[in-house]
RNA sequence: GGGACCAUAGGGUAGCUUGGUCGAUCCUUUGGGCUUUGGGAGCCUGAGACUCCGGUUCAAAUCCGGGUGGUCCCA
């Protein structure tokens, strides 16, 4: 994978997952394959939210005034907001914003619902699309206007404490989520300058491209009191006392399947984990003029043993040669075929090939061939995954020094180094180098290192690289 | 925020410098037909493009201006 841009431009059309020639920059359409692994990833997602939280559904639409209340909030995305100005010929009142992140559409619905201790807490999410008005290139899925699959989850608490245990939760589940995809990531808390705007610490979690830049893939804020402030959201605590909330928000976004993407392609094309693999193994009946009914019989019987086991399984029945089925499915990242020919039935086996080794592997036909596939399916998933933290830590280097930062991380790496933590110095660092600081990845860390810039103690480990 | 480059069938390209030979090249894709089928099949026969608007000119895919879209670099 020499290039990675153009790479991951190709499979996303070759494979049938998106097709960004839709005629407005930053949009894109989801094709149906595409839509089936967005689909199994949100299955995914929609399980383990909806054990911690309730979904809801909040309008697109944000009166101006409600979006301009929180100065701070709406300075992070002035510049990026798309206007709703009129309704049909009439120029509207009061302008409407649609919705770069929900929370001015949520709080004040908020206000309204939190009147004491008794209604808190409250755990929503929903999953919705967004609009940005980006100013930079875009790319499919990375970098977009449309944000397609928003999923934003948004907590209101009666303490602090309360919300801060909200945002190890909202890691917990998030670590989880990507651990189902087999996507290694780094979670560092984002410098102060890089923090979600309205927020009071935002937890982030990256994962690194093939090419050795950063993707973002999904946040954590803890929002204390800001927007409780703004949007008056207060209860009536124990005591009787009004009191305002604490809240916090997290959320991911289209780019997990960038992620999922990236992290399992290779030159062949996709590699789906077998959760989001739309089917997770594809037979391919070998048929020649004679004997083709004998094949198709046993094929038959396999897909349906297969299905009984909830093994989401296809057959492949094109009139093509076997060969261009195998690259075909190779390129969609399908993670199992199953091959079956006369010569196989007369032997009594079959094949399986995997699609992560590429090893093949003969069955005797006697063995219970779905209990196969499905501990095949496990393995591949734990090998994926083990695959995927391998690549990453092979990347990541920690420095005593930062004076050829720039250089190793355009060699594709991501750096590690003891940071003092303060602000201007961090500041400077950037500046300097022009390598983004991630975040602290380790946070009061012990040690007797001094910060390769300022040289004062060091306080944490510190996380740079070049960012999308 | 600043800059560079690019736009030709569904995808990838040749042609543009020096306007006419373009009734536009090749690969892929694709409809029909026959033979085939254990790693991208072969033959026959069809289909499919000069980004948009304006300008220069006897003549524009080719030159000029702008729009839109794309790619990349720097902050």
């Amino acid at each position: 994978m020499e290039n990675f841009s153009e790479w991951f431009h190709d499979i996303l059309e070759n494979a049938d997952i998106t097709d960004s020639r839709y005629p407005i920059k930053g949009m894109a359409v989801w094709r149906p394959y595409g839509f089936q692994i967005r689909r199994a990833t949100l299955n995914i997602f929609r399980d383990l939210m909806d054990k911690e939280h309730d979904e809801t559904l909040f309008p697109l639409l944000i009166p101006e005034a409600e979006l301009a209340k929180e100065g701070i909030h709406v300075k992070g995305f002035e510049d990026e907001v798309y206007w709703v100005t009129h309704g049909g010929q009439t120029e509207l009142n009061e302008k409407l914003a649609i919705r770069p992140t929900s929370e001015t559409a949520m709080y004040p619905m908020f206000a309204l619902w939190v009147r004491s201790h008794i209604d808190l807490p409250i755990k929503q999410y929903q999953v919705v699309n967004t609009f940005r008005y980006e100013t930079k290139h875009t790319r499919p899925l990375i970098r977009v206007r449309e944000i397609t699959t928003f999923a934003e989850a948004h907590t209101v608490h009666s303490s602090a404490e309360e919300a801060a245990e909200q945002v190890e939760t909202g890691i917990e589940l998030y670590k989880k989520f990507f651990d189902g995809l087999g996507i290694a990531y780094l979670i560092s808390k984002r410098p102060v300058w890089d923090k979600f705007p309205g927020a009071e610490y935002t937890m982030a979690f990256d994962t690194i491209m093939p090419d050795g830049k950063t993707l973002q893939i999904g946040t954590v804020h803890n929002l204390g009191q800001t927007f409780a402030h703004t949007f008056e959201i207060t209860f009536e605590n124990k005591e009787g006392n009004h009191e305002y909330a604490y809240q916090t928000c997290y959320g991911i976004s289209d780019r997990v399947i960038a992620a999922a993407i990236a992290a399992h392609g290779d030159e062949k094309g996709l590699q789906l984990p077998p959760e989001i693999s739309p089917k997770q193994i594809t037979i391919i009946p070998i048929i020649f003029k004679d004997g083709g009914e004998e094949v198709m019989a046993k094929c038959n019987e396999i897909k349906e043993a297969l299905e009984a086991k909830g093994i989401r399984v296809q057959m492949d029945t094109r009139d093509i040669r076997p060969g261009k089925k195998f690259f075909d499915w190779e390129l969609k990242g399908t993670p199992l075929r199953f091959e079956l020919g006369p010569r196989d039935l007369n032997n009594n086996v079959a094949i399986i090939g995997r699609r992560d080794t590429g090893e093949k592997i003969e069955i005797s036909l006697d063995e219970d061939v779905a209990e196969k596939v499905a501990e095949l399916l496990a393995e591949v998933e734990e090998s994926m995954k083990a695959n995927s933290w391998a690549k990453q830590e092979e990347k990541i280097v920690t420095l005593d020094s930062l004076d050829n930062v720039s250089d190793i991380v355009d060699e594709g790496k991501v750096v590690k180094f003891y940071w003092c933590g303060d602000e201007e110095c961090g500041k400077a660092i950037e500046e300097e180098t022009g390598v983004d600081i991630l975040g602290i990845n380790e946070e009061d860390i012990q040690t007797d290192k001094v910060c390769p810039h300022c040289g004062k103690p060091a306080k944490h480990l510190a996380l740079m690289a070049k960012t999308y």
